[in-house]
DNA sequence: TCTGGGGTCCTAGGACCC
DNA sequence: TCTGGGGTCCTAGGACCC
């Protein structure tokens, strides 16, 4: 989907249209916004520069979408929003609608589907759809479908999405940033030398900032020069899987399948604090957004109908310096209070000297207790807090 | 001016078992 | 006295993606 975020907000305020806007990191609803300035009734949007307090209301966030408006300034997602703030002061901030953007995502998603069923979601606003089987997939190469498939959403939702049509999807995601926004690329084997070899090896879905730098540091910078190397040296300096898999990428060789189904692995709830809270003199209030966490996560676990055999937590220390500890319990749990006592264990085995930036709660080791009848699910996994911890277990083991 | 939240997959060592 | 070869599970960290 194009600038999905942003293109959600603008149907909504369409008086935005062609203005920078970035959607992420605000603190305040534009409800509350319109309160702020100085009580003014009539649908105002506020420059970001114009907020007093500029960190309380863009506070530690970054940018999940900036308008195609808004990026002629420089701003790109996952950039600070103080940042891009300062790049463009006339920018107007809104925060993300989680709900909103869970809806559109919902139904272009089941518009995809009525036309062509074999879908893989990847995410909020991205998907693969096999066109193998689909009637009139393969008329113009897949541009007919993937014309019809953006004019249905577009009818539909208003809004606008870039499609690639390719014979894998490693190809079919490159193919799908070459003409944006609401544009249709068709990539065949034979468009490999001309239209993927002279890219950018980070190009490559899987190849990241690090792997990207290795690979500089080799000389290596586009996916031609990728192809062009000896297996048994890329072999050598990234292990035998990773240095066969880029040499296949590089050929535009993937055999991956679109997955139509899968289950969670795992289940997460995290949050970075305002400012960075020490475990000591701040104990009070982390000990009160570690039990919201835990909390959260339970509810999300009964939302979704599973429960966990493992729960961890992270922390994200002062520095940036990344922690995690885990433990696997004797049985499944989806119990706030067991998640929290579990949770409190992990936290006993990690350094706690920094100050902390942000804490997470993970549950993992899923079981899918969807086929309970729901009263019985609501006790199983509403078990709680027996005095030994043990004996607590093994009630939820055996329920499930 | 510091840098979100929710995920997946991979690696690697150690425990433990047959 | 020297020292098998599978396999699974658990834990911690890290790369990467949307």
């Amino acid at each position: 989907m194009d600038a999905f975020f942003a293109s959600v907000e603008l149907l909504r305020y369409p008086q935005l249209k062609g203005l920078p806007v970035v959607i992420g990191g605000a603190r305040r609803s534009v409800d509350e916004a319109l309160l702020a300035a100085q009580g003014q009734r009539a649908l105002r949007f506020i420059p970001v520069a114009e907020f007093p307090l500029l960190k309380d209301y863009v506070g530690r966030g970054v940018i999940t979408t900036a308008t195609y408006a808004a990026r002629q300034f420089g701003i790109g997602s996952a950039m600070g929003m103080m940042k891009a703030a300062r790049l463009c002061p006339q920018a107007i901030v809104l925060p993300v609608d989680f709900d909103e953007i869970r809806r559109f995502s919902r139904l272009f998603k089941s518009i995809i589907a009525e036309i062509a069923p074999l879908v893989e979601d990847r995410g909020v606003d991205e998907v693969y759809i096999d066109f193998t089987d689909v009637p009139g997939g393969q008329r113009e190469g897949g541009r007919v479908l993937a014309r019809l498939i953006q004019k249905s959403i577009f009818d539909k939702t208003g809004l606008t999405c870039s499609m690639g049509v390719a014979p894998n999807k490693l190809l079919a995601k490159m193919a799908s940033e070459f003409n944006k926004p609401n544009g249709v690329s068709i990539v065949v084997e034979s468009d490999l030398q001309a239209k993927i070899w002279p890219l950018h090896v980070r190009k490559i879905n899987g190849i990241g900032p690090k792997a990207g730098e290795r690979l500089a540091a080799l000389g290596i910078e586009t996916i031609g020069e990728l192809a062009a190397q000896a297996p048994h040296r890329l072999v050598r300096h990234f292990g035998q899987s990773t240095g066969v898999w880029m040499i296949e990428a590089a050929w535009g060789r993937d055999a991956s399948a679109v997955v139509t189904h899968s289950e969670p692995v795992s289940i997460s709830r995290e949050t970075t604090f305002e400012r960075d809270l020490h475990a000591v003199r701040d104990k009070a209030e982390l000990g009160a957004i570690f039990t919201r966490l835990c909390e959260q996560v339970a509810a999300d676990l009964q939302r979704k109908g599973y429960a966990a055999k493992t729960i961890g937590i992270k922390l994200r220390y002062e520095d940036f310096k990344i922690a995690t500890r885990d433990l696997t319990a004797p049985g499944y749990t989806a119990d706030a209070k067991t998640i929290r006592r579990l949770a409190g264990q992990c936290l006993k085995r990690v350094p706690l000297d920094k100050r902390l930036r942000l804490l997470g709660v993970r549950a993992g080791t899923l079981l899918k207790v969807g086929e309970l009848a729901d009263g019985e699910q609501h006790r199983a996994v509403g078990t709680s807090a027996p005095t030994q911890a043990g004996a607590e277990l093994t009630v939820t083991r055996q329920l499930f």
